[in-house]
DNA sequence: CCCTAGCGGTGCT
DNA sequence: AGCACCGCTAGGG
């Protein structure tokens, strides 16, 4: 029988102005983001011996990118980000939100245009829905065609919150 | 304003 | 294979 390799997620805390966020690193990076008081039902944490410099190195730069994307501003540099928990489809979705600059919007028709998949506009909300790495992997800045803010799974609040830091609150609200 | 039909991807049976 | 979700949208009353 040979050996199988379950995804190994460790769980570290990212303290923020914000709130204590909690942020999961596979090996190849990192690959999950949640806001304070929400982390759920996470899978059992690592030892704190297992913690290599690698993944130190990793949730530095993860939590002062995170603090100032939380800020409203560019996260600066990033550690490797592990998507490979999304379909194709997804990947391809997350992958195009990382494209939007802060102060900037799109909505989730465009980004099925941009994808090729024009009329797979509720299909983009759901991949948006489905971001492991909110706030990183900047799904906030999607909004309605209509310049309504759409949903949000982290809650609402957050989407706003974000949003008018960034300048970027829609007039029509 | 509200309502509706139509849409694509995903996960569970 | 079928089905019920979903962070949607365009069109019409």
């Amino acid at each position: 029988m040979s050996a199988r390799k379950v995804c190994e997620i460790t769980w570290m805390s990212a303290e923020t102005p914000d709130g204590i966020f909690t942020l999961g690193y596979s090996e190849s990076g990192l690959c999950a983001v949640t806001f304070p008081g929400q982390e759920g039902a996470l899978g059992s944490d690592k030892l704190a011996s297992s913690v290599t410099a690698q993944l130190k190195r990793w949730h530095k730069l993860a939590t002062a990118a995170l603090t100032r994307a939380l800020a409203g501003k560019e996260p600066g540099e990033l550690p490797p980000l592990d998507l490979t928990s999304g379909t194709t489809f997804q990947q391809q979705v997350w992958r195009a939100l990382l494209e939007i600059r802060p102060g900037s919007t799109s909505h989730y028709g465009r980004i099925a245009r941009e994808l090729g998949r024009a009329t797979a506009c509720r299909a983009v909300g759901a991949a948006c829905g489905a971001n492991p790495i909110p706030v990183l992997v900047p799904c906030h800045r999607v909004l309605a065609a209509d310049q309504k803010l759409g949903g949000f799974s982290g809650g609402l609040d957050w989407k706003e919150r974000l949003l008018r830091r960034e300048g970027s609150l829609p007039s029509v609200l």
